[in-house]
RNA sequence: GGCGCGAUGGCGGAGUGGUGACGCAACGGAUUGCAAAUCCGUGUACACGAGUUCGAUUCUCGUUCGCGCCUCCA
């Protein structure tokens, strides 16, 4: 059995990954907000905690392991958004679901075992809200419900915020109806014309913490063994997730939590009014899934990462050579052992990678390919890879009856005629190779 | 202000108390009509200053610089 070790933010150190019930392993990630495409930060915890699940499928079976991904479809920007573009909720969340999902599974990651929606768990809300409430962690106050931070002792485990300094810190107006600053919303009232359900408390919506906890519960349990998202959520949504669930059931809420670092563009956080935003749905139209993805792994998860173009096209090159290697070669049975204990090292895909490259010669193909699979990557024929759908204007066919030209002219040695020949193709976006078994195309970078 | 993270060669990026991970780029060579691809070869990197040590890039302290979070952003 491979020992796997994990960092776990609330511990801020590595320790060994020991599961609650090795027959179902059970970890929960936190999806997206559902209003617009996601942008390639979003894409990073999708990557890394995909490896993850692939890790624990592999040392615990596939079949002993819930990976649950939500998508949290009611937000206030779902709202705005809607609005603006004069469409539906329903199907502004739809569309942008769909899309999110379909994107993601062109990144070469596996479908999660579960996909909750927040809109499909307002009665566990609600019941969650009235748990609190009855055991004095939450009150009612001008329509909202909120959580009374003062009320839950070891508040702050996570982030290792008091609730004294949360106080002294806060940045934002406080709003008259809390009891306390630091208090949080559970339940808001809304308008007549705003999303909304029926509530004890009236026509409202829930807060942005609350449906993790509530989808948490219902579908892997009080308890879970693995809890991850980007490191701003930490604080304040992780946080609080805890003190909800721990307030209402009493039990320990998540036994290792991991938090991914952070993308950025030339250093800075990626926002739309910087203009450096980069969507993942446009970025596959230029770019290979798979390397887009090895983009997302060639750093350490808890590292942050300065994003960039160019980062793709090395990543592009370095599978380029990986797949002229494995050509019709069959991928070993087992997984290398060097690329499941980087894994197992709270997830070293860096060196996880390097195993790979080690492996990247003739006589280890097989041990590459295997492992390369494994992260979901090689996973092309060659000809897909390299040849994909013809470059624009031009067709295969025509590719290939270039090529047995300048073959005739380079036989007969006329060898301005076939650099003509392949300079015209290269403008087409192919280039040559000419190997000792005949001459191949593929698309040039 | 509070809490936390980081600084490794031209670039990306692991790691380690004592032989320069790995990849990209660059350069030289082989190969090629020329290229491409491939193969072989080439590198005196660990922000700064102290300390601990036989020995520190790695441990400790300090400095500088950069970044994140501090109520709804992965």
């Amino acid at each position: 059995m491979v020992d796997i070790h994990i960092y776990n933010t609330k511990a801020r150190t590595k320790q060994p990954f020991e599961p609650i019930d090795p027959s179902n392993v059970r970890m929960y990630v936190c999806g997206p907000t559902v209003y617009d495409h996601v942008h390639i930060g979003n894409a990073r915890p999708v990557a890394v905690f995909d490896v993850m699940f692939r890790l624990l499928r592999h040392v615990y079976g596939s079949d002993h392991v819930t990976y649950a991904r939500n998508i949290t479809d009611i937000e206030d920007k779902i709202m705005e958004r809607a609005e603006r573009d004069g469409v539906s909720i329903k199907s502004l969340t739809e569309r942008c679901a769909r899309q999110y999902q379909t994107d993601m599974l062109k990144l070469g990651t596996l479908e999660p075992s579960l996909q909750p929606k927040a809109t499909e768990h307002l009665p566990e809300m609600i019941k969650m809200m009235k748990t609190l409430i009855e055991k004095g962690h939450a009150y009612v106050a001008d329509g909202h419900v909120m959580f009374h931070v003062a009320s839950m002792e070891n508040y702050g485990q996570l982030s290792r915020h008091s609730r004294d300094e949360l106080i002294a810190g806060a940045r934002v107006e406080v709003a008259p109806y809390k009891k306390d600053a630091a208090d949080f919303v559970l339940w808001k009232p809304s308008s007549e014309d705003q999303m909304g359900w029926s509530s004890p408390w009236g026509k409202g919506r829930p807060g942005w913490h609350l449906e993790c906890s509530c989808m948490i519960e219902k579908h892997l349990g009080e308890t879970i063994d693995i809890h991850a998202g980007g490191q701003d959520l930490i604080f304040p949504h992780h946080e609080n997730e805890i003190a909800q669930s721990e307030c209402s059931h009493g039990a320990t809420f998540v036994n290792y939590w991991m938090h991914n670092g952070y993308l950025t563009v030339d250093g800075e956080k990626m926002s739309k009014s910087l203009g450096n935003f980069h969507t993942v749905h446009d970025l596959l139209k230029e770019h290979e899934g798979e390397a887009l993805k090895l983009s997302l792994l060639v750093a350490h998860y808890r590292q942050p990462i300065d994003f960039s173009i160019k980062t793709i096209q090395e990543q592009k090159r370095r599978l380029d050579r990986w797949y002229r290697l494995t050509d019709g070669v069959d991928a070993d049975t087992t997984i290398p052992v060097a690329v499941i204990e980087a894994l197992a090292d709270d997830l070293n895909t860096p060196r996880a990678i390097a195993a790979l490259d080690a492996l990247a010669s003739d006589d280890t193909a097989g041990a590459l390919k295997a492992g390369a699979q494994f992260l979901g990557l090689l996973l092309k024929s060659n000809d897909s890879w390299f040849k994909g759908d013809a470059p624009d204007g031009i067709t295969a066919s025509e590719i290939e009856v270039l090529i047995a030209d300048r073959i005739k002219a380079r036989a007969n040695k006329d060898f301005s005629e076939s650099d003509r020949i392949r300079n015209r193709l290269e403008s087409a976006g192919v280039a040559l190779e000419d190997g000792a078994s005949g001459t191949t195309w593929r698309k040039a970078d």
